[in-house]
DNA sequence: ATAAGTACGGTACTGAGTTCCGTACGTTTT
DNA sequence: AAAACGTACGGAACTCAGTACCGTACTTAT
C-alpha cells in the first residue's frame, strides 16, 4: 500500500493554531481549541510545544543553530562573507516560507506577547553575531563596543529588510536591498576600521566647495593630529 | 500630628518583590506572597501592577516618556546633542539608583522571563529613537534604513556601557565610557551622511598605494556612474 | 515471547490574571 | 447634618497556561 502521507503532528499543530489564531484571535483561542482542532490532547500539545506562543515560532531555534554553524565554518579574513551570508539565510528563511510568514507577521503585529517574543528572539541572533564579531576582532582596543555596534547594524538592517517586504505583503525580492542594506552597514564599519592601516594609506579628505582654504587647513592638521 | 511617613502601596509592593524574588528566586514567589509580605491582598497588587513581572520594571514607562518629551523638544539641527541628551537620560535613570540597578540585574540574568521583558523594554526605546531620527530625515533617500541603522546603534552603544557597568558592580563613572561609545557611533554616521550634500562637494576617494592605476580609474568610474 | 522504549491520553494540580461584588472611608453636595 | 458620590481595598469565583504523574497502546530490539 502506498503509505498515507499523513503529516505530522506537529505541523497539523501548528496549522491548527495558525487558522484558529486567524479565525478567533490569539486570546480567545485556548490550547484545548489548538489540540482539538489537530485531533490530540492538549497533552499532547504541550509535549511538542512547550508554549501556547510556540506554536507559532517552531523553527527559530533550527535556524538559530545553522547560523551558528555557518558562522563557525569561516576563516578570520572571510568574516564579512560569512556573516553576509548568514543574514542571508534568515532572511531566505523568512521568503522561502513567504505565505507563513506573512500571516505570522499580521498575527505578531497585533499581538503584545507575541511581538516581544520576537523581540526576544532577534535579540537571539543579535547575540549570535556579537559573539562571532567579538572573537574575530580579538581584543583590539574597544573590540567589545564594535562587536555590539556591527552586530546590532547588522540585526537592524536585515529587520529594516524583512520589515519593508512583510509590509509589502511580500511582493518583491528583498534580496537586492539587503545587499544594498549590509553593503551600507559594510561601508560604515570600514571607514571605522581603516584608520587601523592608515601608514599604508593616503589620507583623504572630503571639504564643501564653500570652505575657505583656511578652514580645510585647519581640518587637515586637526585629522592629521588626531590619529 | 506629624502625617506617619507611610510608604505608598506601590513602593511596599515592589519592595516585598524584590526581597521575595531575593530570598526564594522568581518562580518560588507566588502574587499571593508578594501581597501578604507588603500587608495587602492579592487584588491589590493586581491593581497596582499589571503582572508579576511588573513589579520589578515599574519606571519604564515614565522613563520612556520623559525621553520621547526630551526628543520632541529639540530643533533640528541639535538632533544629534538631544539623542545624545537622551541616552545620557537613560543611563542617569540607572546609575542613580545603583543598588536597585544591580539588583535587578542579576534577577533579569537568570530569569528567562524577565530577560525577554528587559529586551522588550530596550525595543521600545530603540523605536522611539528610530522614529525620532526618521523624522529628522524626512524623507531623504535610504532614510528608513539610516534611521534603523542609526537608532539600533545608539541603543547598542548604551546597552554595552550599561552592562559593563552592572558586570562591574557599578564600580566607576561609566558617562566617560558613555560619551566614548557615542562618539565613535556619531563618527561613524558623520562618514555617512557627508555624500548627502554630494552637488556641493569634491568627490574624493580612498586607495591604497598598493592599487594599481587601472584599479583606482575603475573604481572611479564605477563611483561616477552610482550616484 | 519478553523486555524496553516511545508516543499518546487523562487526571490533577499550581498559579497568573480577570471579573465582579461588597464594603469602608473620605469628599462633595444640598 | 444627612445624603450622594467617588475611590481604594478585600474577597470570592472563574479561566486558562503550564507542570507532574500515571496508565496504556504500539513499536522495536533481544
Amino acid at each position: 500500500m502506498a503509505p498515507v502521507p499523513k503529516p505530522s503532528i506537529s505541523h497539523r499543530l501548528a496549522e491548527a493554531a495558525v487558522a484558529l489564531f486567524d479565525e478567533n484571535g490569539y486570546d480567545a483561542t485556548t490550547v484545548d481549541d489548538i489540540a482539538a482542532r489537530a485531533g490530540v490532547s492538549r497533552s499532547t500539545f504541550f509535549r511538542h510545544y512547550h508554549s501556547k506562543e510556540d506554536a507559532i515560532f517552531p523553527d527559530h531555534d533550527a535556524l538559530l543553530a545553522r547560523i551558528d554553524t555557518r558562522l563557525r565554518a569561516s576563516a578570520a579574513d572571510t568574516a564579512i562573507v560569512a556573516i553576509t551570508d548568514a543574514v542571508r539565510l534568515v532572511l531566505a528563511h523568512y521568503v522561502d516560507d513567504a505565505e507563513v510568514s506573512l500571516r505570522r507577521y499580521r498575527l505578531v503585529r497585533e499581538v503584545p506577547a507575541l511581538r516581544d517574543r520576537e523581540i526576544a528572539s532577534v535579540a537571539r541572533y543579535q547575540r549570535l553575531f556579537r559573539e562571532f564579531v567579538g572573537e574575530w576582532l580579538g581584543d583590539s582596543p574597544d573590540a567589545g563596543l564594535r562587536a555590539e555596534l556591527m552586530a546590532a547594524s547588522v540585526v537592524a538592517a536585515h529587520n529594516q529588510v524583512l520589515r519593508g517586504w512583510l509590509r509589502a505583503g511580500g511582493a518583491y525580492d528583498p534580496f537586492e536591498l539587503l545587499d544594498h542594506a549590509l553593503g551600507y552597514v559594510i561601508a560604515t564599519f570600514r571607514h571605522l576600521e581603516q584608520p587601523q592601516e592608515k601608514g599604508e594609506q593616503v589620507v583623504v579628505a572630503t571639504f564643501s566647495r564653500s570652505a575657505s582654504p583656511r578652514a580645510v587647513m585647519e581640518a587637515i592638521q586637526a585629522h592629521l593630529e588626531a590619529r
